[in-house]
DNA sequence: CCGATATCAGTGGAACTGATATTT
DNA sequence: CAAATATCAGTTGCACTGATATCG
């Protein structure tokens, strides 16, 4: 039986969202933390693995980050020599971004930790509710 | 078909959660600006008429807030009387909150701001498929 | 001129930590 | 004593706003 209370706030899904995130982003700040990189830093490392070579406002868009924040984010890995930060020679206004050795080898780190949180945070979840939970979520963020 | 870089991201459900969190706190806070309430004192004031006379504490872990925060949260209530706290004579250490007939009308007002914004969150969803997310997440937040 | 890109500086909501007083 | 409640002070990650310079 649920809780009679939460079952007035269950009718709010922005509710159960930010619920929901806070937990996750506390598994996952706690086990990256071991890395010492936060949430959107390791999700733009992942997105640079997969894109590269990449302009920041194209990543941006991708992660679904702030382009202002991009800046920060990319200011902090560039800084740990994760990623290049290279002047595109086509168009004068874009930043290409390709993740570096140290990155790559990083990155093999993160995401088994990544993948360790969230294990945990779907644990109550039968694998193919995951699989379901993941597309409906995708398709909020993506299908607007 | 979905975006390659997503498929990789997707794999993260606490990443996934955090940008359709983000999304739906937008949405809803710039509806809940309307009557100068955000989010979390929304959220409260929910619970509060649900389980009105309840204690602080008790509070707090239903809508799954730091009791910390809620001492602010319910002194911006408290100081624009929409409830009221008094000390719990059977038990001095706690403090009994209760909707005011100020804070039961902003109430009514809110929630129809709230399923406003959380309807334009969940659009891209069948009404099946808004119930599932709803239960999915709501098994993450408390089955654990 | 306009649109896109990138940077900088500052703001604000929200979740956190640690310490303390009081009551059971 | 220990455990629970409530409060206070400070911190941090992160998403936001506005302004500016550059390039196509």
């Amino acid at each position: 039986m649920t809780d009679p209370a939460l079952r007035r706030l269950q009718t709010l899904p922005s509710w159960l969202l930010g619920r929901a995130a806070a937990l996750g982003h506390r598994l996952v700040a706690d086990h990256l933390a071991e890395a010492e990189l936060r949430l959107p830093h390791h999700a733009v490392l992942c997105a640079v693995a997969e894109y590269q070579p990449v302009a920041q406002a194209e990543l941006a868009r991708t992660v679904k980050i702030d382009p202002k924040d991009m800046v920060t984010v990319l200011n902090d890995l560039q800084a740990r020599d994760l990623v290049t930060r290279t002047r595109d020679p086509k168009d004068a206004r874009r930043n290409l971004i390709t993740l570096s050795p140290a990155g790559c080898e990083l990155l093999h780190r993160t995401e088994a930790l990544g993948e360790q949180a969230n294990a945990e945070l779907v644990a109550p979840l039968s694998p193919a509710e995951r699989e379901q939970l993941n597309e409906l979520l995708r398709r909020v963020i993506v299908d607007r």
